[in-house]
DNA sequence: GCCAACGTTGGC
DNA sequence: GCCAACGTTGGC
C-alpha cells in the first residue's frame, strides 16, 4: 500500500468534480516521471491526496483511490482533446493514466503554507521549490498527518 | 498576469 | 551528448 499526491488545475478538475462523477479516469499526464510513477508504482488501492495548483488556497482538498491499473491514455489519440500527443501509436502508447474513485473532501482544505510550515510534514516533495511533478509519492507518516491531523 | 524554475527539443 | 532556445508550470 503506497500514497500518492493527484495534482489538478483547480479550475480544469476539481475535487467537487471528482465527488461528482464519483470515479473518472486520471488523464492527461504528460511528464515522463510522473507516467512512470503510474506505470511502475502506482497499484489498485493505493490512496492518494487531491491537490488543487492554482487556486485559492493553492493545497489539499480531499481523498482519492486508485480503483486501476495503469492503462493508455485514451486523450493521446484525440486530435480533438489538448493533450493529443500525434507522434504516439495505438500500438505503442506513450502516455498512460489511472482510474481514481472520490475518497472525501475536506470540510477546509490544508493549504501549500500550512503544509511548508508544519515541521511534521518536512521533506515532503510538494514543499520544494519548483516542484512541478503532477503525481508525486507521499510518505505514510504524511499522507495520515494530512489526512487525520490537518482536517479535525 | 508576471516570471522563475523546470522539462523538452533540436542543431551542432 | 552538449546546451541554447523554447514552451510550460505554478506560486505569488
Amino acid at each position: 500500500m503506497q500514497y500518492w499526491l493527484l495534482k489538478s488545475e483547480g479550475d480544469c478538475y476539481s475535487i467537487d468534480d471528482l465527488k461528482r462523477d464519483k470515479q473518472t479516469a486520471w488523464t492527461g499526464v504528460r511528464n515522463y516521471q510522473a507516467r512512470n510513477f503510474m506505470r511502475d508504482s502506482i497499484k489498485k488501492g493505493d490512496l492518494a491526496i487531491f491537490y488543487h495548483s492554482s487556486s485559492k488556497p493553492t493545497g489539499v482538498y480531499g481523498v482519492a483511490k486508485i480503483v486501476s491499473t495503469a492503462h493508455a491514455d485514451e486523450t493521446q489519440f484525440d486530435c480533438k482533446d489538448a493533450h493529443y500527443d500525434p507522434t504516439s501509436k495505438k500500438t505503442d502508447p506513450r502516455w498512460m493514466c489511472v482510474d481514481i474513485a472520490f475518497v472525501k473532501k475536506f470540510t477546509e482544505p490544508v493549504s501549500l503554507e500550512e503544509i511548508k510550515h508544519d515541521p511534521h510534514l518536512e521533506g515532503m516533495m510538494v514543499r520544494a521549490q519548483g516542484s512541478r511533478l503532477s503525481v508525486q509519492p507521499v510518505s505514510e507518516k504524511h499522507f495520515n498527518y494530512i489526512v487525520e491531523e490537518m482536517t479535525k
